[in-house]
DNA sequence: TAACTAGCGGTTTTT
DNA sequence: CCGCTAGTTA
């Protein structure tokens, strides 16, 4: 029992409490995490058999921490919890339960991009206007559907619903709903959504099924509780219906997700649902400074929707928080960078111990920017995944199709790629046929000839190329199977023949996703080892489950949302601006608002020993440039506890990084504040100069294997640079540079004609 | 059918 | 500003 004394006496509460409904109300960095491994560890310690334990988490990432926090404490015994995300933990389940609710087992999960294709195609069928019926608005309108459990029938029967619909002049949503279903049903598909709502289908109509697994999960935890939806609250609720073993874990101040249908009240309403639960709440802070602490209470004193809890820490009081203004969103970069240059000096820090934490994904690009001229290595969280990039997609496309040939989705998007002469007219003639004769667009494929006019010989190419996948996948290892598919179907070569730098990108991101299927082939923990296995669960892997290198020494930049868990020593707030941070968006609700608030919440309290916040007067939106106003939520922090450090000065013409912007600030936007006198710009050089360099007598390309980031080069077309970066593996490193005449430019080192001319000072 | 271009809209957050 | 789509042309 000694893993029990690290815990404080309301950890150990929690922790110990292993009967009935708990319900743990866990401040910012109040140890969720521990109690939560600590209170599995406990349950297995006492003997409950790890079979009978289900944990459901948020993301993939904190799934596996915690799996692997577990297995520290108690080893193999965790290896038959159920641990894993929503999504991910009952696409298994319903991996097995499929055919009752007449799905095939091997259904394809649609991501986002494959849910709002069909929709395109669907109002495109049904000839409708997408400006009122908007792809996005349609989406989250079935998408909310869902997540309230209402069917397509029930939304078409519902009159406030058909009512609402109507008054909009978008009465046909419920038709579009409705197609959507059959055809997702006809493509043996479910979205996102479906993984939730058909788990509740499943445990509805099926008494038998919802008995199993209510005795099979003796011990439920719900982690963030806070950012439920309806339909998993029910779920959750369902399962726990007999034991009553349930322990939930949030932080109202933390819920984050409305947007997307988490339900605030299924936290606030826990009390109603079990009367004899017991509450525990974690308020000490083991975090972040008291000044911290304290900017985070002030802030989230202006919600009205919260549960009361007093967050308090027992550290030093620390630095004040530094706000910094600027004057544009480039100079708010170099400032960051600036400032995380000088801690990291003065306070012998690691680039690993700062963040940068934005609202919105664009914000990423000035700090980026800034970084680099710095020469401060970061690395971008969120974003683009590597399994939503382009030549994945294709790839993984190909395997979908190949075990399921009814996904709609992944057919259209390969059919004609690479090119095999399968045009848009001819996959409109099959689309059309499959809905005439009620069949699927590969079952029209295969007889081709029979149902369409003109069917090109290419068709029945296809069909045979995607019915010898199938027969190799049977037989051969995961492996083996996808290079197979990846070389026969043309897409490695395509993609071979592609000699520029991104062509040569996406080249490595099919080998390296290969390699992933190659490790995935020799692991040693699992039975089925089959291609379609690895394919299970492509669709919910997400960033950071991909992460090459976690231990790098880098700066961190990602959004407010995915920094949700994590903590740094230092950390940046950027952009608090109004329509900014508040977004414009959630500006007409109070909810919404709040929302927002909760949000900033978050961000600050990631800090542990020094936060920093910035706005920027004027930044660029779609390419213009507007000006800004400091957000509201800066007033609403208690002045004591800041520091206003609003030194910094206009660009001037020598800082060529900001130079552009502030010239055309001052020209288009001229009455915000005092305009500093700047001289007229020199005309932007162009790449037609560039061709003008004349390399310098005697020059040579140097050997460039040792070529680091901060030297001085010379290019024998684009003049004199330094480099600003180096990405990628041996033959194919990629070099960033900043060439003083041209401006920044990606060079593969192999290709590229440098002279070093000096070394890292 | 493929390749090119003009024009448009998007930036809230993620499983 | 960028990337995507639809529409045009070869």
């Amino acid at each position: 029992m000694d893993y029990l004394q690290g815990l404080n006496p309301e950890q150990k509460a929690a922790v110990l409490q292993t009967e009935g409904p708990v319900m743990i109300i866990a401040g910012a960095g109040s140890g969720k995490t521990r109690v939560i491994t600590y209170r599995v560890a406990h349950l297995i310690q006492k003997g409950v058999d790890s079979f009978n334990i289900l944990v459901l988490t948020f993301t993939n990432k904190a799934a596996r921490e915690m799996r692997e926090r577990i297995n520290h404490l108690v080893g193999t015994e965790a290896k038959n919890i159920w641990m894993g995300t929503f999504h991910s933990v009952f696409a298994k389940l319903l991996r097995v339960e499929a055919d009752k609710i007449g799905y095939p087992n091997n259904f394809t999960i649609y991501d986002t991009d494959d849910t709002k294709s069909v929709i395109r195609a669907i109002l495109k069928e049904m000839n409708l206007d997408d400006k009122l019926y908007n792809q996005n608005f349609v989406y989250n309108r079935i998408s909310a559907a869902k997540n309230n459990l209402i069917s397509w029938q029930e939304y078409q029967n519902n009159e406030q619903i058909q009512a609402d619909d109507f008054s909009s002049g978008r009465g046909l949503l419920g038709n579009i709903y409705e197609n959507y279903v059959k055809r997702c049903f006809r493509a043996g598909a479910m979205d996102f959504d479906d993984l939730l709502f058909k788990t509740n289908e499943l445990l509805k109509n099926h008494p038998e099924v919802l008995n199993k697994y209510q005795h099979k999960f003796k011990y439920l935890m719900v982690d963030e509780y806070q950012d439920t939806n309806f339909s998993q609250y029910l779920i959750v609720k369902r399962l726990a219906a007999v034991n009553e073993n349930l322990c939930v874990v949030g932080d109202d101040a933390q819920s984050i997700y409305a947007f997307r249908g988490a339900n605030i009240q299924n936290i606030l309403n826990f009390e109603k649902d079990y009367p004899d639960l017991k509450v525990f709440k974690l308020e000490q802070n083991y975090r972040s400074t008291q000044n911290i602490v304290h900017v985070a209470n002030s802030i989230i004193a202006n919600n009205k929707d919260q549960l009361k809890k007093h967050v308090f820490s027992e550290k030093e009081n620390g630095d004040k928080i530094k706000v910094m203004r600027a004057f544009s969103d480039n100079e708010e970069g170099k400032l960051v960078a600036e400032a995380i240059m000088f801690q990291r000096t003065t306070n012998g820090l690691k680039w690993h111990d700062f963040a940068i934490l934005y609202r919105t994904n664009a914000q990423s690009r000035s700090m980026e920017e800034a970084l680099r001229k710095a020469g401060i290595p970061y690395k971008i969280y969120g974003g683009l995944s590597f399994y939503q990039r382009k030549e994945i997609k294709d790839l993984i496309a190909y395997f979908r199709l190949t075990f399921n040939p009814n996904d709609e989705e992944a057919l259209k998007r390969i059919i004609n790629y690479p090119k095999r002469g399968i045009g848009n007219t001819t996959v409109d003639r099959i689309i059309l046929a499959a809905d005439k004769h009620n069949l699927t667009p590969f079952e029209i494929i295969l007889q081709a000839p029979h149902y369409i006019d003109k069917a090109p010989a290419s068709l029945s190419a296809f069909a045979t190329m995607i019915q010898s996948f199938q027969v190799i996948t049977k037989n051969q290892s995961a492996y083996e199977s996808a290079l197979h598919i990846a070389q026969h179907s043309g897409l490695l070569k395509d993609l071979y023949e592609d000699k520029s730098v991104e062509g040569l990108n996406r080249y490595e991101n099919i080998q390296e996703l290969l390699n992933g299927i190659k490790e995935f082939s020799e692991r040693e923990d699992i039975e089925e080892k089959g291609l379609d296995v690895f394919m299970q669960d492509v669709a919910l892997l997400t960033n950071d489950d991909k992460d090459k290198d976690p231990d790098a020494d880098t700066v961190s930049l990602m959004t407010i949302h995915s920094s949700k868990g994590l903590e740094f020593p230092q950390v940046h707030v950027v952009g608090l601006e109004e329509n900014l941070f508040p977004s414009q968006m959630s500006l007409n609700s109070r909810t919404d608002l709040e929302e927002e608030r909760r949000l900033f919440y978050v961000a600050v309290t990631r800090a542990e020993h020094k936060l920093t916040i910035s706005y920027a007067t004027s930044r660029f939106k779609f390419g213009t440039l507007i000006s800004c106003e400091p957000s509201r939520f800066l007033d609403e922090i208690d002045a004591q506890y800041l520091e206003l450090d609003f030194t910094a000065k206009p660009a001037t013409a020598n800082n060529l990084s900001s130079f552009d912007d502030e010239r055309n600030a001052w020209t288009r936007k001229s009455d915000t504040f005092s305009k500093p006198k700047i001289p007229s710009a020199p005309p932007k050089t162009t790449s037609i100069l560039a061709k003008a360099h004349v390399p310098s007598p005697g020059f040579k390309p140097s050997d460039t294997s040792n070529l680091q980031v901060g030297m001085e080069v010379e290019h024998e077309r684009f003049g004199f640079g330094k480099v600003l970066n180096l990405e990628g593996n041996k033959p194919d490193v990629k070099a960033t540079i900043f060439f003083k005449e041209i401006g920044q430019k990606q060079l593969l080192l192999k290709f590229a004609k440098l002279s070093i001319l000096s070394g890292n000072e």
